[in-house]
DNA sequence: TCAATTCTTAAGGTTAACCATAAAAAGTTG
DNA sequence: CAACTTTTTATGGTTAACCTTAAGAATTGA
């Protein structure tokens, strides 16, 4: 008989839920694929190794964002986000890592561990929270990885995680580097960990072997080499040091 | 071609994924409802009106619960919790309740506006994640509503809501309250905001009308009227204060 | 005590997000 | 341009979390 209040649960994200989790990581896929390499368009295939999903499933994801005007669409070519689907995918960027920050700069993270809290993170996270947080942070640039947090209207996606810098695996010896961005890979991370690695470290480039594909950095008074795997993932930014130019 | 590094998503909680939302909501809702009246045993027919889910649906859901060993039913009867069950109840509560707290004290969102952001927060929170919040705020004893914020260990729940507390609606005519809690409802936050009343208000009740079922407290100078009904969500403790008692 | 009411549960449906199989369509290449 | 490969898509499954309808079981109370 209790005539209780009626609570509606479930309001994934605020109020229509007009993108599902799955939704969501798609775009986000979509955004981050559509210039690892230069191509503009993201097939399929591209979406399917990322995920780990079937072709099939792939396909039916894509043909729904297609509907929602998220993407575009070609068969045989692959998809290109619209505006809408860039918007969602800069939303959910910008909370990645506005989530990360937090967790570095308040909670203590290390910053191996927070990918995964704000993947999940981030699917919940309206605009006012984002901000609210964002502020609360004081405003950072750059989550841990050294990765640009964008504002909404930040679009572009070269200016988000390269901008301005150069691949280690480029840099050339003898000169002297910042560490800027690092990928976002547990590995990794945990790896420079180990080598005392990390974001705006300066250091200077004393071999470059081709063959063997390995950079030698020299900082904290000694030299560490470094596989081109590795510097492939490391973004760096020139230092020209006054002391050294004697 | 691109052997792209394989990304399983969707790892809702931590790992195994033991509980899901609509789970977790069910053992959060008979932890509430159980001592709500004062009968142990939470019903089907009060999870169907709490939820707006058909009885079909209560029941494969705490059917399931059961087979989890979250909960011990009884047809006809109701369902207790289990100690597993109350441990999950728990550490919800308590993620919701530090997530209410840290979006007021450190983002300054309205007393009104948290729970519907905690309610789904709470469902990401690892153990880790809840610890390192409370750390960050500070080991606050109560969430923005006055309710407490239970350490997992404090599973008996009589201690959480209304320990030691009273409901307004039975404070007695010319003594001195505080405010202490309030039921965690939008409707009634925003119609104290605009009553200028808030957690630790001190007043003293100058009237109750039996029959009108309406209290009268002074409090800022003015009298205010409060229906039964608002009384009924207002906890409050006395308070001996040393210049009226001349 | 037995009829009315309420509660439970069996049977079967829907949708979202995944899967597999296999045919059809397009692209690639010798 | 024909053979081969890759990509798409039609069909049809599965599971989880909801639903409806309706039958059967327990409780209640006159
Ligand atoms: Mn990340
Ligand atoms: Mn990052
Ligand atoms: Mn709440
Ligand atoms: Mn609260």
């Amino acid at each position: 008989m209790s005539k209780r209040q009626v609570i509606k649960e479930k309001p994934i994200i605020k109020g229509k839920q007009v993108t599902s989790r799955g939704e969501e990581d798609y775009i986000k896929a979509i955004y981050k694929l559509s210039d690892e390499a230069e191509g503009e368009r993201v097939t399929n295939h591209q979406l399917a190794v990322y995920f780990a999903h079937t072709a099939q499933t792939v396909n039916e994801m894509v043909r729904k964002l297609e509907k929602k005007e998220m993407l575009v669409y070609q068969p045989y070519k692959g998809s290109v986000l619209t505006t809408l689907g860039m918007e969602e995918a800069v939303r959910l960027i910008r909370a990645h890592r506005i989530w990360e920050t937090f967790l570095t700069d308040k909670l203590g993270y290390a910053w191996e561990e927070v990918h995964e809290e704000a993947e999940m993170l981030e699917h919940l996270t309206s605009t006012k929270l984002a901000d609210k947080l964002y502020a609360f942070l004081g405003a950072p640039e750059v989550c841990p990885h050294g990765n640009y947090i964008p504002a909404l209207s930040d679009l572009k996606r070269d200016d988000l995680d390269t901008c301005g810098r150069l691949k280690l695996s480029k840099a050339k010896k003898g000169k002297q580097y910042c560490l800027k961005s690092v990928v976002d890979d547990k590995a990794l991370l945990v790896y420079l960990n180990s080598l005392n690695i990390y974001i705006d470290l300066c250091f200077k480039i004393i071999e470059r072997d081709l063959v063997s594909d390995i950079v030698t950095l020299t900082y904290d008074g000694r030299n560490t080499p470094l596989s081109g795997a590795v510097a492939q993932k490391l973004f760096v930014c020139e230092v020209y040091d006054a002391e050294d130019n004697a």
